[in-house]
RNA sequence: GCCGUUUUAGCUCAGUGGUAGAGCACAUCCUUGGUAAGGAUGAGGUCUCGGGUUCAAAUCCCGAAAACGGCUCCA
């Protein structure tokens, strides 16, 4: 007999060589239908493998994500095994499930190509085979068997991942049906539980990720144990394109691209800047009780400046090149961060320890070279204004800014309901120093800082190495929006190295000179990235502090445009926007328009109202509330703004 | 940058070798209306650009650009 423990740390006994599956069983007939795979002694474990001696087990099923991801790398099985069938002698490269399903990446014989059109009759493949319900064998082979085995099979590029990664003793291999793959696993018991299949996308992958190799092709796809799961799934996707920030950026004519202006490079229209300019607003005052100063620095720099900063060094190659002048050949930068400019004016005169920490923050425009094909949105463009901030500060002190900083942040993510957010601190990878500059005494000293000072501040936080600039450790803050994606907005890094290239100091209290520590941060990231995830998790239905049209105003018939006239000019007394929509339409088709572009309150104004000195309100979404004076709506709507704003501002 | 797909009116899209279409938006006129689409008329296009094939190209072929989906990268 041998001892399984569970989760909950209780045990039992059962005959050596038990299943997970059986082990299931013993507990309830309905944990062993949803059962999907196991954990044996922090090893992923299929159900039908034997546990030989004692042991921890954990149980997953479809609702844990390691219960989704056995499934989906079966499903990935599924599909390599459908286009056995369909594209004979193709070849398979890598086939992992992912965030939200699965791929293959495959080089079909003859440079057949796979398209859109095939997907229907690869789904259909995939479920016939699915339907035949086949188990997944798991066989442990030598390195030998396998190479010779999949090279009979005439699979070249799993015979270069087996000879060049793998070592002996450690591969297997799973078998359903006709299809063997060379695999670790593990897998769900047998295909018969995909009941739903979609194929999402193909597209080009290198192998191994490399752009010197082979490109494969990549076919994406999601499975579901049921059918109404792949529904709910493709109505998501569905609201996904329709929060698409591009498609609303140019419906509310926030934003536009011209190819001859140039790719990705972002246009701010009228509506857009008014709109950024009020997020501006809102920093200012969130920085406000911190003493920030604000400062305009020059778009580009001398390339002298970036050599001494570490970055021409670093990322010289990849930027825009320096741009020279035409007499004196001097060489200058696009500026692709503000953090040297800053630095200049940190040295521009003798600093004292009373003066630290000394907070520099700029709208800071900067200019970075992305790959043509890298460029999405106002995601991912090739100029952006950061709002960003050098905090100066001596080493006992960055823990403390630190956590103002965190302050901060979290002020932004409470006024516009980003409720679930993550924290990740990137380390260095202590395995690769070469790509990080500073000591290790450094490296420790700052990464310790941010981990204390997200304890002080009761965070939740992930930690991952090898994910730090250069420079230094960082935390990041990933939101997650209305339909549950992720992003990741503000930044805050410790920076223990540029302030000692720029050879910056300050005075102490016993007379002698010590070098300060910069804060570099970041609470949007950039307006542009912010923009954009705001637009998606609003569907662009912003908040009324915020958006361009608060208010319109909606004659009964044009006798009332005089009156609505000085309905707007009253609201404009205390600084509302409203427009009136005057066009020679019926009122009803007036309030229609208007709630479909999502304004936040519409004014129907015609005898009555002139009459009474009122107007009649309608809210987006929640229609007729009635009439107010208009110095009585007036107040409450300035009111609603305040508090939309100042709710947060209060800690 | 690489692979694939796409590019037709301001927007969303149909058309697919033989005189360029729809809906919405826009303009003019009628209508002057009370809480989610009033009616009529009209204007609007080098079918992304450059070559080629053809009697004839938006349509077929080649090249370029941009957008989109990935890969890779992201101070």
């Amino acid at each position: 007999m041998i001892k399984i423990t569970f989760p909950d740390q209780s045990v039992k006994e059962f005959e050596g060589g038990v299943t997970p599956y059986a082990v299931a069983e013993s507990i309830s007939p309905r944990l062993a239908q949803d059962v999907l795979v196991a954990k044996v002694n922090d090893e992923m474990w299929d159900l039908s493998r034997p546990i030989e001696s004692d042991a921890k087990i954990e149980l997953f099923k479809w609702d844990s994500d390691e219960g989704k991801h056995a499934f989906w790398h079966t499903s990935a099985h599924l599909l390599a095994e459908a286009l056995q069938e369909l594209y004979p002698g193709i070849q398979f490269g890598f086939g992992p499930a992912v965030e939200n399903g699965f791929f293959y990446d495959v080089m079909p014989a003859n440079g057949v190509a796979i398209s859109e059109n095939d997907f229907p009759k690869i789904e259909a493949k995939m479920m016939e085979l699915a339907r035949q319900d086949e188990k997944l064998i798991r066989r442990e082979v030598s390195k030998a068997d396998a190479l010779s085995e999949f090279k009979a099979a005439g699979q070249t590029y799993k015979c270069e991942h087996i000879d060049q990664d793998l070592e002996d003793g450690t591969i297997s291999t799973y078998t359903q049906g006709k299809f063997t793959d060379l695999c670790r696993g593990p897998h769900i018991p047998s295909t018969g539980i995909i009941k739903a299949v979609k194929i999402t996308n193909v597209a080009g992958a290198f192998w191994r990720g490399d752009a010197k190799r082979e490109q494969m092709t990549r076919i994406y796809g999601i499975t579901f144990p049921k059918k109404k799961l792949l529904d709910e799934y493709l109505v998501m996707i569905e609201e996904a394109k329709k929060r698409d920030h591009r498609k609303i950026g140019k419906e509310m004519e926030l934003f536009m691209f011209s190819d001859r202006v140039g790719k990705g490079l972002p246009i701010w229209l009228p509506k857009g800047t008014d709109m950024r300019l009020r997020l501006q607003d809102l920093l200012r005052r969130l920085m406000k009780p911190y003493n920030y100063q604000e400062v305009i620095t020059p778009g580009i720099g001398s390339k002298q400046l970036y050599v001494t900063s570490g970055h021409w060094a670093h990322y010289g190659k990849d930027a825009f090149q320096p741009i020279q002048t035409p007499e004196e050949g001097e060489e200058y930068m696009l500026k692709p961060m503000n953090c040297p400019h800053h630095c200049e004016i940190y040295a521009s005169k003798p600093r004292s320890y009373r003066e630290l920490p000394l907070r520099i923050c700029e709208f800071g425009t900067v200019f970075r070279y992305e790959k043509s094909g890298e460029l999405h949105g106002l995601t991912r463009v090739r100029t952006f204004t950061q709002d960003d901030a050098h905090i100066f500060v001596r080493r006992d002190q960055v823990k403390k800014e630190f956590e103002n900083v965190i302050d901060i942040i979290q002020a932004v993510f409470r006024i516009f309901k980003f409720e679930n957010y993550e924290a990740q601190i990137s380390l260095r990878d202590p395995a690769d120093k070469e790509k990080y500059i500073g000591s290790d005494e450094i490296w420790e000293e700052s990464q310790n800082a941010i981990r204390e000072a997200c304890r002080e501040k009761g965070m939740q936080t992930r930690e991952e190495i090898g994910e730090a600039a250069f420079y230094g450790p960082k935390l990041d803050f990933m939101v997650k929006d209305a339909i549950g994606r992720r992003w990741q907005l503000g930044t805050i890094q410790v920076d223990y190295n540029l302030p000692q290239r720029f050879k910056l100091e300050y005075t102490t209290d016993d007379n002698s000179k010590e070098t300060p520590v910069m804060i570099h941060r970041a609470p949007f990231g950039s307006m542009e990235r912010f923009v954009a995830v705001l637009l998606e998790h609003t569907a662009g239905k912003l908040p009324l502090w915020l958006t361009p049209d608060q208010v319109a105003i909606l004659p009964i018939s044009e006798k009332f445009n005089d009156y609505a006239e000085s309905v707007r000019k009253e609201l404009d007394k205390s600084g509302i926007r409203a427009f009136i929509d005057d066009r020679n339409e019926k009122i009803g088709r007036k309030i229609r328009d208007n709630e479909l572009k999502k304004v936040p309150y519409m004014l129907i104004v015609g005898d009555k109202e002139q009459q009474n000195g009122e107007v009649s309100i309608r809210k987006q979404g929640a229609g007729d509330e009635g009439s107010k004076k208009i110095a009585i709506f007036a107040a409450d709507l300035v009111q609603e703004v305040e508090n939309q704003i100042n709710n947060s501002t209060a800690n």
